[in-house]
DNA sequence: AGTTTTTTATACCAATTAGTATAATTTAAT
DNA sequence: ATTAAATTATACTAATTGGTATAAAAAACT
């Protein structure tokens, strides 16, 4: 009874967490593409190929989907970050690993939009304790890195840290890569080298 | 009863005029504090202060004032390149003022968001004539501004003008300013100056 | 095979909201 | 003062959509 139900219990476990996650990438990309208020729960479950009521029975409510999905998205840069740290890379070059994480995710489409100033979705992010821990870790890792690198002499210690900071998260939503990625003229990767390049050197000063 | 109703008429069209800036104003300030979706016309006409019906007069319908707004805003950039052609600034510095002019636009949340890449509103930009004029006029003017300032060597050529361009379109809606600014360390200007710091010169480079 | 649980399809409810109709009121014109 | 026009408040319609109830179908378990 013991060892028969737990495994099956947990193979139960996996099916529900293998659907949970695609049921979070399904969000994630619809946050991506439509933004949370073009994004309808309907459409949500015919994506993902089941009934509206199990969604339900996975999330209470749109706005916990929606949040699952932006908690996912925390945790694997959360993740990143860690993966980062056990390289040997400069601090400047872990700063741009992480950049360049996020804009692929951008590139790809499968990272959420985020709320705008004054919606409901952005109080209950901001309510929600795992995240906003998360979001703090977030930045004390990228702090620690952009303390760093400006201690090397890596990067410009002109601007403050928190504007920095601020400047590598926004990298993360940056419309820039979606217009060059429209225009058809360049691969993935040649966007994220450009856009990788106007952050860290800007586009004034041509002699590099 | 030439002259009269020609006057009668001009004053109830300086009125009309007057209102629509207001109304105009106002959805510029809900489109960049709240976003199309999130702001609803009674919400408009409450701000304005006149009736719903009264807003119905001047425009046809929900998009047709987002739209009214995002070409007005599209107008004063139009008019501040003609302003800054008009000087003897380099085409770098031309670059910066504008770019200058939308980030203040953007701190005084009066720069509507970019409609979503799915909403009905974006087809609707799209198809709207004189606004895509006016977009191209506006890259086109930006453009050369560009390809004066590489020439010149004063900014980069290891980018495609393209890719400065979405740069500095970017700017308009980076979300950069309203951190900064929801972090109450620094005054607008000060907020300016980073920004235009880090695009300009990059974060990277400490010696400049 | 029979029982239980889960999933699905469908219909439905309630709230929001764009847009309209209307009657009353205010404003303007003569 | 009277008339004409515009504005307002109010109520309404129709469509969308988040969320729920239910009964049938499917799946899983014993």
């Amino acid at each position: 009874m013991n060892k028969g139900s737990n495994v099956k219990l947990s193979f139960k476990q996996k099916m529900m967490l293998e659907r949970e996650a695609q049921i979070i990438q399904t969000v994630n990309g619809l946050l991506a593409t439509k933004g949370y208020d073009n994004m309808t729960v309907d459409e949500i479950a015919d994506t993902v190929g089941i009934a509206k009521a199990s969604l339900y029975r996975h999330f209470p409510s749109k706005e916990a989907l929606a949040v699952a999905a932006l908690a996912n998205t925390m945790e694997n840069g959360l993740e990143q970050i860690e993966v980062i740290n056990q390289t040997t890379l400069s601090a400047l070059n872990k700063l741009k690993t992480i950049t360049q994480w996020a804009m692929r995710l951008k590139l790809n489409q499968q990272m959420p939009n985020l709320p705008s100033e004054n919606s409901q979705l952005r109080e209950h992010l901001l309510a929600h304790e795992t995240y906003m821990d998360m979001l703090v870790n977030m930045s004390d890792s990228i702090g620690e890195w952009i303390e760093q690198a400006q201690a090397d002499q890596q990067i410009t210690t002109s601007v403050t840290p928190l504007c920095i900071l601020y400047t590598l998260y926004a990298k993360a939503c940056d419309p820039v890569l979606g217009f060059l990625k429209t225009s058809g003229l360049y691969e993935d990767e040649q966007i994220i080298e450009m856009v990788t390049s106007t952050c860290f050197d800007g586009i004034g000063h041509p002699t590099h």
